[in-house]
DNA sequence: TTTGCGGGTGAACAGCCGTTCAGTTAGCGT
DNA sequence: ACGCTAACTGAACGGCTGTTCACCCGCAAA
């Protein structure tokens, strides 16, 4: 046996990827083998080097790509006028948006130690990034008076934290629905935040 | 060679400790081999299983032990009069307590999945004794008025995973002191749960 | 129908893994 | 001074690791 009937590329390579982000998440990146990701997708090990040069290349590439989407996404998001209609928008855009995608969200805050020193940067950098445009609304929110921060970082920082926090917790299905938790997350941080 | 001179158990046990938590919490349970933790203890791999049967329970020591340490610690805090000072004796221990243990309490956040289930079970009844104190002061501040909460067990969730991100973030020596830090959230968990 | 190559296989590489164990020595009570 | 045991070594166990490579076959274009 050689090449698979009906094997094509544009299947397996993307097969590999969701497998692999299923496995990180689920054990972790170290603990899982590259000869469990192919028996995952049903090839061999060898075979995962026609679509990634190696394990930590295909972790960085996870990571990328789920903070390029996040990034993306938030671009569209619809914002409305004044700082804490974007504030509203973005609580609610985080929990959706990372509700949505559990597994990408869990190995983008814990195996980030696992890449080195250039990829690690350049997460960091979208994340950081990413935080930024939070801060951009505190602070525009503050500069028009209707909120009252002690300091726009922690508060950008406690912020974020507290709203990643719900996929620690959350299951569909569950009491709450989505939309509901949204609306209660949004009610602490309007308060927090408020003037 | 065969015993080291001046060599003691009660050295060597929590010097074993040490290392793995040092190394567990920089590198990830599964990304340390057994070898480096004695290496980093001046001990051969073997030496290692006089102190412990297996490196899983070698894991679940380290979290046991904070988690114990955590609650010991809380329950001896002094908490003051009413659910408003007891929120803030919580919040600002809970800060002060995990930043002083950074290391132990990464282990209790990231390294969770890799013990067995009866041992999971184990370190999630004790995180779970832990948010119960937490929910027990929000809703005693309902009760008497001071807080206004539409779902305690939200609130709960929201206000540690809020006060824990302290940990990923803060560097001492930094920006801004403990004890400001401890302000700055007791001010945003204040006013997120006010009347 | 033949050809080229994309998409695999499966074995091999050197090295590390957690764990066990027979052997050896340091320290301590007698 | 002697013996016992606590503390540790070093080698060995089978098995797994990431990665490479020579080989092979199914599919699409010529």
């Amino acid at each position: 046996m050689a090449r698979k009937t009906g094997s094509h590329s544009e299947i397996t390579g993307p097969r590999i990827r969701a497998e692999a982000q299923r496995l990180f998440a689920r054990h972790g990146f170290a603990a899982v083998s590259m000869r469990q990701i192919a028996a995952a997708v049903g090839v061999q090990a060898g075979a995962l080097y026609l679509y990634t040069p190696d394990k930590e290349a295909l972790l960085f590439d996870l990571l990328k790509t789920h903070m390029d989407g996040l990034l993306a996404a938030w671009a569209e998001e619809p914002k409305g006028e004044g700082a804490r209609a974007r504030l509203e928008a973005f609580v609610r855009f985080h929990i959706r948006y990372n509700l949505e995608r559990a597994e990408a969200v869990f190995l983008s805050y814990m195996e980030l130690r696992n890449l080195g020193p250039e990829n690690f940067a350049v997460i960091e950098g979208l994340r950081k990034t990413y935080e930024t445009e939070l801060e951009a609304i505190l602070k525009a929110g503050q500069a028009e008076g209707v909120f009252d921060l002690p300091d726009s970082k922690l508060a950008t920082m406690a912020i974020i934290a507290m709203l990643t926090g719900v996929n620690t917790w959350f299951r569909a299905g569950g009491r709450l629905s989505r939309e509901t938790v949204e609306a209660i997350y949004w009610d602490m941080v309007r308060k927090a935040v408020s003037a």
